[in-house]
RNA sequence: GGGUGGUUAGCUCAGCUGGUAGAGCGUCGCCCUUACAAGGCGAAUGUCGGGGGUUCGACUCCCUCACCACCCACCA
């Protein structure tokens, strides 16, 4: 084995013998519970960031865990169409070559789309290979492949029939970039900066005016009224009169809306229904006229008046506030932060449009929902992420799912001449469902749906549904869904919806919400920062040329270039180590806290690379001194010492615990366990008090044998506990572990996974070992603080040893001697003399260390200062605990006794440490 | 405007139903001790955001304030 631990010489070539062996294909036993994960689907086009890591890395330690389990595990692989993400790709591609897809037309286009999936498709899937993800790729998905097709059409058509899916004209969010409707979802709105303009509209009879606020000048082409407060005193008595509108010379009358606010500007408010929400709102609650005067390119249309037809938007809103200020009727223009809705893919400002659009009626289908996670029959993990799910199904709108693009599900709709619809699977379908006579023309609706909508069926269509398929029956409903809160809306609610609608039974029981990765300082990571890290690079290491190369291409705005150049030559002046992607799992993992973002800093990666390589090093240390000897497998007849004892006591109680953070989805605590019983007990304890057995010669051959068993047996053990959050090397080392340990198999994947067995739960060896410790620790605290060379055997006299001290003396010496590198021990009693010495404390026994030229007086005087005056103020603060009346009477039995006890303790040490501190003194 | 989460050691974070504040990384000593210098041994470090309250006892429960982050929302 290569002394020191190198994740690039192993990692792809287990990856590559588990799939081929099938080893990730669901079990079938009809005995074990069934266990499924849906992966949250990527963008089939798209490759992995940090957040695909994290949530993989979670994924597959579950999935990992309960296979290990002997659950029939199935982690459902594939990936989504991404309508308009992917369109975008292709449509920018052709715009390098100066064409849009209109020059190619639909079927072409959509060809070129297919071409660009077939060409980029892998990347992500192999991307989420180099992760260790143990995906079931035999039964790879995709959203727009035959079987999932078909279930979008089935529900679709199913939800047209039953009514729920309708057609209509509404406002809806537009697109004037993509030419496309937006869900409300799919609409950002930030705080920018702006202006408030005050316009005067004279009134029509001339008796005077009105002054309206606007932010959005141009839309008063498209007024249809100007409202009030009913109650607002200043216009009682123009309400129902009308204005005449300026530059378009429309009359429209002053209605009166509770809606208005009377201390928001002058109280008057400029109605434009059809390109305002409120407005078109108020314009359906007093019947007004919807004047359209936007193109879908968001120009001025030919509704309005010559003057400003064809223009852009902002072109006409400042020829609009010039002209009004030429008519004098410009009345203020003030500086306004307002929120400006912009599509969270083009970037482009949203207009209110009125178009004609398909809708799900979601009420009723959102009541179930919100009554499957009331009863529990869904819940969240952290729990708190139910408020803001109902938060949202409490006040959910309708879904419009219709989009003006052309890759995606085309709505299976057919229109006649005269607007007729007809909804089935296909043409030939809606003549036979509606009786149509062969010579009627029907053209399909030219739509297609929101992407969300294919994935709102994933957990059951990517099963097999509508068919019933042995996989359906087996895995849904699915056991839990692992994804971030951004998509809960977009994806988690409606999920639960279509699956409650078309199944009858919640698409998964739990759903676990982790958090955000950021940059180590805390920082989102995105492209346009420059700070994004691809998991890949953190596996396979990066010099410093490439990242910068990486990070600075392909910006939007090019000018950030040279600021990030500079940021990351600071940050990573020698690039990024190849780190592994256990090591990188491993740190997903221990930062998976309940709910919180993770900070991401590569120090830590390395930090538990370095743990990869404490690992490995221990295997090898194992595995010299155990190949080839007898470890006792096959021989009952071994002797454990107590160290063999402790650590296989130990070893109880932590995989006892790892089960239980496993299922409360708690991996740190998971990872900090397994880091520290690795680390701190196997390797800097056991393996060292292992040492004098192994090598000293008065040591039985059944003790070393119990010693090589419980050397193998342990480790075996502990890859099997990692193996779930670092596959990969736990493999490597499992496969020449295994069979020491007796254990013949082809792979670690397949183990069970350890079970707690309370039979070996040895308190008695624990509080031994406990004693072991502070012996040990104690001898070196003074030979550090002392400045005793670590090699220099040093001589010790034990002082007021118990039975029980004597005893375990006898029973560890070795032990002892090698781990705290004593030359000779004698014990004195109480009474005798004892020569002038350092001291430590196990308990009631002194630990001497003659002070004859090792130790420095002063040294030593001040070593006991500092403990006594610590002792001190730790026993004043129990004593005045014990001599608080209230905490004596109220206080638990238990609590008190247990504070007196240590008050003794202390008491007793402290007197100890003063008198040597006296003898000290007086030398 | 409404809501959620956060504020604990220099940094990033644990701390379960209230009972002596923990980890990793970093820092400081001493060591290349025959698994590992990606290491060993030892050490230092916290008015647990501020202020109130409940309690014998509060990092932990309640109230309040401050700051940070995020989500939702139609104030022209």
């Amino acid at each position: 084995m290569e002394t020191t631990y190198n994740p690039q010489s192993i990692e792809q070539k287990w990856y590559q013998s588990w799939e081929e062996r099938g080893y990730f294909a669901p079990g079938t036993n009809p005995d074990a519970a069934n266990y499924c994960i849906m992966i949250p689907p990527p963008n089939v086009t798209g490759t992995l960031h940090m957040g695909h890591a994290f949530q993989d890395t979670i994924m597959d330690a579950l999935i990992r865990y309960h296979r290990m389990q002997g659950d029939n595990t199935l982690w459902q692989a594939g990936t989504d169409h991404a309508g308009i993400a992917t369109q975008m790709v292709v449509e920018r591609q052709l715009a390098a070559d100066g064409k849009s897809r209109h020059d190619l037309g639909r079927d072409a286009f959509i060809e070129k789309v297919w071409d660009w999936k077939q060409q980029s498709g892998g990347s992500i899937t192999q991307q989420l290979r180099r992760m260790g993800g143990s995906l079931d790729w035999e039964h790879e998905r995709f959203t727009m492949d035959e079987g999932l097709s078909d279930a979008v059409h089935k529900v679709f058509i199913h939800l047209y029939d039953e009514g729920l899916i309708y057609r209509g004209k509404r406002l809806v969010n537009w697109d004037p970039i993509l030419h496309t409707a937006l869900s409300d979802l799919e609409v950002i709105s930030e705080e920018e900066s702006g202006h408030l303009w005050h316009f005067s509209y004279p009134l029509t009879d001339g008796s005077g005016q009105l002054v309206v606020a606007t932010t959005r000048p141009e839309t008063m082409l498209g007024d249809s009224a100007v409202a009030v407060h009913p109650d607002d005193e200043r216009y009682q008595d123009m309400i129902g009169k009308t204005i005449t509108l300026p530059l378009v010379g429309r009359e429209i009358p002053i209605i009166a809306d509770d809606y208005v606010d009377m201390e928001f500007g002058t109280g008057c408010v400029k109605i434009t229904p059809a390109h305002d929400f409120n407005d078109y709102e108020m314009g359906k609650r007093h019947d007004l006229p919807m004047y359209n005067i936007l193109t879908v390119d968001a120009c001025i249309n030919d509704q309005a008046p010559e003057k400003y037809r064809g223009k852009d938007r902002y072109e006409a809103r400042d020829m609009i506030v010039h002209d009004l200020k030429e008519l004098g009727l410009l009345a203020d223009v003030k500086d306004h932060k307002l929120m400006v809705p912009r599509g969270d893919r083009s970037g482009s400002v949203v207009e209110p449009y009125l178009t004609d659009q398909w809708y799900v009626k979601i009420a009723p289908l959102a009541q179930p929902a919100i009554d499957a996670v009331k009863n529990g029959d869904i819940k969240f993990v952290p729990e708190n992420w139910d408020k803001t799910y109902f938060e949202w199904m409490n006040n959910i709108q309708d879904w419009c799912i219709s989009r003006q693009i052309w890759w995606g599900h085309r709505i299976p709709a057919w229109y006649d001449n005269d607007g007729n619809i007809y909804v089935a699977d296909n043409e030939a379908e809606a003549r036979k469902k509606y009786q149509l006579d062969d010579s009627l023309q029907l053209t399909q609706d030219e739509d297609v749906l929101d992407t969300w909508f294919s994935s709102a069926l994933w957990p059951f269509s990517t099963l097999g549904w509508p068919e019933k398929t042995g996989r359906l029956q087996q895995f849904y409903p699915t056991s839990v869904l692992v994804t971030g809160f951004d998509i809960i809306f977009f994806w988690v609610a409606r999920m639960i919806m279509f699956g409650l609608k078309f199944m009858d039974q919640v698409p998964f029981k739990e759903i676990y919400i982790h958090g955000l990765v950021r940059d180590a300082d805390g920082q989102k990571m995105s492209k346009s920062k420059g700070n994004v890290l691809d998991p890949i690079d953190i596996i396979d290491g990066i010099d410093l040329e490439s990242l910068v190369a990486k990070r600075t291409s392909g910006l939007m705005q090019p000018q950030m270039a040279a600021k990030i150049e500079k940021a990351t030559r600071k940050q990573f002046p020698d690039g990024i180590p190849a780190l592994g992607t256990d090591a990188l799992r491993f740190t997903f993992a221990s930062q998976a806290t309940s709910g919180r973002d993770v900070v991401l800093s590569p120090d830590r990666i390395a930090g538990n690379r370095n743990f990869c390589n404490k690992i490995w090093n221990a295997t090898r240390y194992v595995l010299m001194n155990t190949e080839d000897q007898d470890t006792g497998i096959d021989n009952a007849d071994c002797s454990y010492s107590l160290a063999d004892r402790w650590i296989r006591s130990r070893l109880q109680r932590v995989i006892a615990d790892v089960h239980r953070h496993f299922n409360a989805y708690r991996f740190d605590l998971a990872a900090q366990e397994l880091y520290a019983f690795v680390w701190d007990d196997y390797c800097d304890w056991y393996l060292e008090l292992c040492k004098p057995v192994l090598m000293k010669d008065h040591f039985t051959a059944e003790q070393k044998r119990g010693a090589r068993q419980t050397l193998v047996q342990v480790l075996e053990s502990i890859l099997r506990l990692n193996h779930p959050l670092m596959p990969f090397i736990t493999e490597e080392l499992w496969q020449r572990v295994a069979p020491l340990a007796g254990i013949e198999n082809e792979t670690i994947m397949l183990q069970a996974y350890p079970e707690a067995d309370e039979t070996l739960i040895d308190a008695a060896a624990e509080e031994e070992l406990e004693w072991l410790k502070q012996f040990v620790m104690g001898v070196r605290r003074i030979r550090s603080e002392s400045d005793i060379a670590p090699g220099k055997a040093l001589p010790v006299i034990l002082q007021n040893a118990s039975d029980d001290d004597r005893q375990r003396y006898q029973n560890n010496e070795a032990f002892i001697f090698s781990l705290a590198k004593l030359q000779s021990v004698d014990f004195i009693s109480n009474s005798d003399n004892a020569p002038e010495s350092s001291t430590a404390l196990v308990g009631e026994m002194k630990v001497l260390i003659p002070l004859a030229g090792l130790i420095d007086k002063d040294a030593e005087m001040a070593r006991l200062n500092k403990e006594i005056s610590k002792l001190q103020s730790n026993l004043e603060k129990t004593s005045s605990k014990l001599d608080n009346p209230g905490f004596v009477d109220k206080a638990p039995e238990a609590v008190v006794n247990k504070e007196r006890e240590r008050a003794a303790e202390m008491a007793s040490a402290l007197s100890n440490l003063k008198q040597q501190l006296e003898k000290i003194a007086a030398l």
